[in-house]
RNA sequence: UGCCGAAUGGUGUAACGGUAACACUAACGACUCUGACUCGUUCAUUCUAGGUUCGAAUCCUAGUUCGGCAGCCA
């Protein structure tokens, strides 16, 4: 059998393949939508690639739907943003739609609805309405108008829509049933009188189509076959099927499949929570490299195939889950890992003079880009009296398993020479500045003299070469659970439970951004804005667009595993 | 106390009645001019209790736990 796949169907796909076999579907069509009113995030992404991979894998299209109906939250800038992000992650839609062009077309069928006696115009208030509806154990009861002739209501209705009764005072109601054990099948709104500018419909209209009406209907105007959506969705599939059946889509109906959102450890995705972070200042805006925003990631130097082999990997399933950073982050390196090119930088440099060099002396070193892939080519850096290497990678007093340099150790300068710490220099109080080492002028990578093994080999930067450039270090944006603020105390009965983002407020990580000076060498520096370099030893970074031709700006992507640390952190 | 869902290792998914697989994490080891990469090894009787069956993670029954729902938000 040609073309077997390796992953396994998940069950979306085999919901989609029972259709294809049943003759329900025709052809697979499915949709990603968006309401424009804040940025793209990971837990979007999954929603993203599982919209446009089965539709791709089934040889379908998928359109991109901005389900723009709420005016008061939404904006132009977010629907920009959001056809860049898609693009970036490698997808392209079949149709790019708005709901808002479909208004003529919703208003018409609401008209339908209201002729055969299916929806009806409401007038009480949202509270009486609210009060009406009954509680999760009792039954609501019906409104006073729910019995309205249609010739009444369509009358109602057309005069809301044209903006004879002001905002709130009236509601176009689905005639489902008012003591249904599923409250939102409580006779759900289909349009409320907002009078509100829309960023594409301008004051055209004074109302607007509710979720409950609009997704369904537009799905079936737009010829999907399959509706995914996330979990909290599923109450709603009994009025999605009802909303399609009345509107008369009954030959190949989309059917609504619901799977679990993305949650990520130490990860907050609600967009209040988001909002709030950039509203108040917490993140420098939507794009800084903390935020789980695709922007961010991009910003920050996730390469768009890491995130997608992550959805992939993640998995699609009904049940609640929440997956660790940690496999993001393999994802991120995994993927960097072939095609970064590397280069020398010193985050934390403490200077090192070679006792032994000659003065003037400067040698040309050949410098590989990537060690698994010579065709990558080489660099040349010099070498000469006085060099950087990085502060840790020095102990004067250092424990058994350090195998970098101490007093009287050698140790290899990465396609340099081996040196060996003589002395050091200290300041007033103490602190190590200056590192005497003398050099093997047989040990130069590649010469006879070098091959004789040393335990441990170190990152290094030349006086001749290093520059200075800035280095932004990122960690976690919430600290995990247990590490922050108690849980809320148990409240009486009744009580409104804290606002969620209060929570996650306290569990901001105060040293989730380290802005530091670092010293790096030319490639670094002259690189174009958005280049990745794995800095040797010390992680992937991506050049910011803050950066300036004096002041290269680096954002660390993402650190290399570190099982030195880890053997520290144990003792 | 209503309705709708979901429960498989530390985490996420798989197994579609035939004896728990893959990935991440972690631990240990090999290799290494990146303590990276790579390569080995190790880590679960599938929420509980009954039942059906030669055989159950899969089917049935009863529990338990967790999530969602009472916007004129999406």
């Amino acid at each position: 059998m040609e073309n077997v796949e390796k992953k396994s169907t998940n069950f979306i796909e085999e919901f989609v393949e029972a259709d294809l076999a049943s003759g329900r579907t025709e052809k697979v069509h499915t949709r990603f939508p968006p309401e424009p009113n804040g940025y793209l995030h990971i837990g979007h992404a999954k929603a993203l690639c599982i919209d446009f991979s089965i539709a791709r894998k089934y040889g379908g299209v998928c359109n991109l739907r901005f389900d723009d109906t709420n005016p008061t939250k939404e904006d132009t800038e977010f629907v920009n943003a959001i056809q860049e992000d898609i693009h970036w992650l490698g997808y392209d839609w079949a149709n790019l739609y708005y709901a808002s062009d479909f208004f003529p077309r919703l208003f018409d069928i609401a008209c339908d609805m209201i002729k055969r006696g299916v929806a009806y115009v409401d007038d009480q208030s949202a509270e009486e309405m609210r009060l009406n509806r009954g509680t999760l154990t009792t039954p609501g009861v019906n409104s006073p108008y729910r019995d309205r002739t249609p010739e009444e209501n369509l009358d109602l209705f057309i005069r809301m829509k044209n903006g004879e009764f002001p905002d709130g005072s009236r509601v176009l109601r689905a005639k489902i049933d008012m003591a249904a054990p599923n409250v939102l099948l409580r006779d759900p709104t289909m349009y409320r009188i907002l009078r509100h500018h829309h960023h594409r419909t301008g004051d055209q209209w004074c109302i607007y189509p509710m979720y409950d009406f609009q997704h369904p209907i537009q799905d079936a105007i737009e010829g999907i076959s399959h509706s995914l959506c996330s979990l909290e969705y599923e109450i709603h599939r009994p009025i999605y099927d009802w909303m399609v059946e009345q509107a008369g889509f009954t030959a190949h109906p989309p059917r609504q499949i619901e799977f679990a959102r993305l949650n990520i450890t130490n990860t907050i995705m609600s967009k209040r929570y988001l909002r709030r972070l950039v509203e108040e200042g917490y993140v420098a805006g939507w794009d800084d490299p903390r935020m789980p925003t695709l922007v961010a990631m991009r910003r920050r130097g996730y390469p768009a195939a890491a995130i997608r082999d992550f959805i992939d990997r993640v998995g699609v399933a009904k049940a609640d889950s929440e997956v660790e950073g940690a496999l993001l982050e393999h994802c991120v390196r995994e993927s960097l890992g072939s095609v970064a090119p590397r280069a020398m930088a010193v985050l934390d440099p403490i200077k090192v003079t070679f006792r032994n060099w000659p003065e003037d002396k400067v040698d040309e070193l050949p410098m590989e880009n990537h060690p698994d892939h010579p065709e990558m080519g080489v660099r040349t850096l010099h070498f000469g009296k006085t060099a950087f290497i990085e502060r840790e990678d020095f102990m004067e007093d250092p424990p058994k398993k350090f195998f970098r340099l101490a007093p009287g150790r050698e140790v290899r300068l990465k396609g340099a020479y081996i040196i060996k710490c003589e002395d050091m220099v200290k300041d007033e109080n103490g602190q190590v500045v200056e590192l005497i080492c003398s050099v093997d002028l047989d040990s130069k990578s590649g010469c006879e003299g070098a091959n004789r093994k040393v335990k441990g080999t170190l990152h290094w930067l030349s006086d001749i070469d290093a520059r200075p450039i800035e280095v932004r270090l990122y960690d976690s944006i919430l600290l995990p659970e247990a590490e922050g603020v108690a849980e809320e105390t148990e409240t009486d009965e009744g009580e409104e439970a804290a606002p969620v983002a209060k929570d996650f407020i306290s569990r901001l990580n105060p040293n989730s951004l380290k802005v530091i000076s670092a010293l790096a060498e030319p490639v670094i520096c002259d690189a174009e804005v958005g280049t990745t370099f794995q800095f040797l030893r010390m992680g992937y970074f991506c050049k910011d667009p803050d950066s300036t031709a004096e002041k290269p700006v680096y954002n660390r992507t993402v650190s290399l595993k570190d099982s030195w640390a880890k053997e520290q952190k144990k003792n």
